[in-house]
DNA sequence: CCAAATAGACAAGTAGCTTGACCATATGGG
DNA sequence: CCCATATGGTCAAGCTACTTGTCTATTTGG
């Protein structure tokens, strides 16, 4: 494989990213979540399962604690989380998702499906299979927000 | 395929774009462009084969004009592109790379064909030109800047 | 038991955008 | 050939999502 199609794969796994936070973001606005923003969505996934604390949050964003504490605040403020005191940490307070959180998540997950939906339309079940395979093969689990 | 398989592949999607771009970034600042970040080279890769204005950058990196015009004179201080007058219109700037500017798109190609080339040891090279193939298919030549 | 690490909060600063207003030049229909 | 409208670029001001730095409370480990 010659370095041109390096390029080229790369310039287009940039590319599809780019298209598909921009089609979950657009998606979750129209269910009327109007006050979130993509980072917001990539605390939903780290939050959804258990909730998480501020310093957590922050490495998975891959921000600083305060940062992801001013988010945790406007995410609190609009009603998406709740902050209670941490089972284990007297230091730490356990962000959980909302109702209101939960179904955003769920917004989210719908426009990812549905973009996803329509990827596989375009290359088939099979192809699709496959670059999934790929990319897991690729994708070493790091910050998950692209920081845009 | 299952809404959880499409949410992993959007995940990892998101995940691999992200290392690829900080690898490229690393690898330009260890080839000694300190002051450069990933947005820059964005650009560059407009402004390479036959440079650009302002307003045709601005488009490209989907960001406003004024914007464009900033990272432009930015660009122009540290030596990476020059501003000479439009050949066919004389409101327009032609904004077009310097020797220095053609050296750091460069190293950033190097670094994202070591990348690729990182990730075919891993998957061979039969499963990574089917990625590129597939991806192909999916990413609409949209924005190229994903706003980091 | 104490030293070092960690969770979080408070304060201040900043980079990289934005919106808004404006002038100079280009374009195209009448 | 005009003139209305669009476009390229600039100047100015403002804002948001971060950053660095410092501090306290609590936990952890040798």
């Amino acid at each position: 494989m010659a370095d041109t199609d390096h390029l080229a794969l790369t310039a287009l796994l940039l590319s599809a990213s780019t298209a598909l936070t921009e089609a979950i973001d657009a998606g979750v606005h129209e269910a009327g979540f109007t006050d979130l923003r993509p980072a917001h969505g990539f605390a939903f996934t780290r939050l959804a399962p258990h909730g998480a604390t501020t310093a957590q949050l922050a490495a998975h964003l891959g921000m600083t604690k305060q940062a992801a504490a001013q988010l945790v605040d406007e995410l609190h403020r609009n009603g998406y989380v709740t902050r209670g005191p941490h089972p284990d940490d007297a230091r730490a307070r356990l962000v959980e998702l909302t109702a209101k959180g939960r179904a955003a998540t769920r917004a989210a997950d719908d426009a990812a499906a549905r973009a996803a939906a329509a990827w596989q339309e375009r290359i088939g079940p099979d192809r699709m299979a496959r670059l999934r395979a790929d990319l897991a093969a690729l994708a070493a689990p790091g910050h998950l927000r692209p920081a845009w």
